[in-house]
RNA sequence: GCGACCAUAGCUCAAUCGGUUAGAGCGCCGGUUUGUGGUACCGGAGGUUGCGGGUUCGAUCCCCGUUGGUCGCCCCA
């Protein structure tokens, strides 16, 4: 019945050309991260349900009502996680990996949050994850935003997306802008929306955020939380955005921005595009301070940033994959020796697709429509006197510089005892 | 949780004002032609128009419900 091959709402099957975005915005950002030196980190796809409920904030939508949290057979609350911070983070104290600071980690894959799905929004979504634990100095900030900034840049995105820049202060600052914000609105309580007001009780910062035409006016004049730092945190945003100019890395300072969960203290930060429709956060991230003393652990100075796979994925350009031949025999006693072709050509590295059955004119027409690059033919009638067989390779793009390329590696990979006719190869 | 829009063949879409046998392209299957190779042509299979009600002489078309999808709000990557 139908109902049985549904897909869960807010999932994805991953096929064609979808999969080969997604795995080339994964592909690239595991050769980047190794550029700066990140290490691979994993972690369960479940924790315990306090690792997330605690370090979030209870009063956060993802928590108060996007978790998906169940019950063990143990009677024990777990939650599929909502997002990577906290359970590296868990991970970090829980095994000793302090000794190991600071440690520059990279981490990818499946989350899940309980949401209307839309354009760049799933309930099982994936993440880009990088994060420098033990580290309290501006360069480290610098360190991870550049990684952002080059992960974007090799995935041609840079011209689409702009880096935006906040501090939130330390906590004392914070906690003095949050005083003055709530001060703020609630004097103009009446002229707010009703989602402001409410975002008024529970987190007053995300009034900042509001799309809502008339909270505009009064978000123009809110405090700012430049009047709120404290010396030492005004210096710590000046250092980091020196070091993010002496990187080269572009950014706009948008002091309206602010992160969704509470942890965050000092910079903040989110690459946007106005490529995805509502979805414009590509990329966020931001200090992260406080969060491992929440978790019963020291203090533990970090910084980090997650990124919207699928978003990425939507973004960048058509994927091609490395170039994969055909083999087809003319004849039926030509097949054993195709055989011998096929794991040649495999084995020096050139990738060999082939059909199974059918004949060689079907053959061909299954490899075009399969994205082959071309097909080698192995040929029935050739001059075999000096013990070499005739190969012919034919390719379905007409590009010169491709055929050329192709021809040579095919060449290269089946040695002296075959010699290749077709796509300019001269053997 | 709220809102708008959408649902027809495996896929992408048509079908006049509500009208009798729901079409096309692609894909799939079979065949013919061609023959060192991206062909062309002929034929075929494939539909309870998401599902359930209602209005009507008659519903793919109008109404209600329901399920699913898309996009937006909220929130977030």
């Amino acid at each position: 019945m139908a109902d049985k091959v549904q897909r869960v709402r807010g999932t994805q099957d991953l096929f064609g050309d979808a999969i080969l975005r997604f795995d080339h915005v994964v592909d690239t950002f595991n050769r980047v991260r190794k550029l700066y030196g990140f290490r691979r980190v994993d972690v369960p796809v479940f924790e315990f349900t306090s690792v997330f409920a605690r370090t979030l904030g209870e009063t956060t939508d993802v928590v108060a009502k996007e978790m998906y949290t169940f019950e063990d057979r143990g009677g024990e609350s777990l939650t599929l996680r909502p997002e990577f911070t906290a359970g590296i983070a868990r991970a970090y104290l829980a095994n000793g990996w302090q000794q190991h600071a600071p440690l520059k980690l990279a981490a990818w894959g499946p989350l899940f949050r309980y949401e209307r799905p839309q354009k760049g929004r799933f309930r099982q979504f994936h993440q880009l994850d990088a994060e420098i634990i033990g580290a309290a100095e501006p360069a480290a900030d610098v360190e991870v935003i550049a990684l952002a900034a080059q992960l974007l840049t090799e995935l041609g995105l840079a011209d689409k997306v702009v880096l935006q820049l906040n501090t939130l202060g330390d906590a004392d600052s914070r906690s003095a802008w949050r005083a003055a914000l709530v001060e703020h609105f609630t004097g103009h309580a009446a002229a707010l929306s009703a989602e402001s007001r409410e975002r008024l009780a529970k987190n007053p910062l995300r009034i900042l955020d509001s799309k809502a035409e008339g909270d505009r006016a009064l978000i123009a004049d809110a405090p700012r939380i430049d009047r709120h730092l404290t010396a030492e945190a005004g210096r710590y945003f000046d250092a980091v955005q020196k070091g993010l100019q002496a990187a080269g890395v572009a950014f706009e300072r948008n002091d309206a921005l602010v992160r969704g969960f509470d942890y965050y203290r000092h910079t903040a930060f989110e690459f946007v595009t106005d490529h995805l429709g509502a979805q414009g956060t590509v990329i966020g991230g931001g200090r992260y301070d406080g969060l491992i003393e929440t978790m019963g652990g020291p203090h533990t100075p970090a910084v980090g940033w997650a990124a919207g796979i699928e978003r990425l994925a939507l973004l960048v350009g058509e994927v091609s994959e490395d170039f994969v031949v055909a083999v087809v025999a003319d004849t039926e006693e030509h097949e054993q020796q195709a055989r011998d072709v096929i794991a040649l050509l495999r084995s020096n590295g050139v990738a060999v697709d082939l059909s199974f059955s059918g004949s060689p004119k079907r053959l061909v027409e299954i490899a075009r429509k399969r994205g082959n690059d071309g097909v080698l033919f192995m040929r029935a009638a050739g001059d075999m006197s000096d013990g070499r067989h005739p190969l012919h390779l034919q390719h379905f793009d007409g590009d010169p510089v491709l055929m050329r390329t192709l021809a040579a590696h095919v060449g290269a990979a089946l040695g002296p005892r075959y010699y290749l006719t077709g796509g300019g190869a001269r053997v």
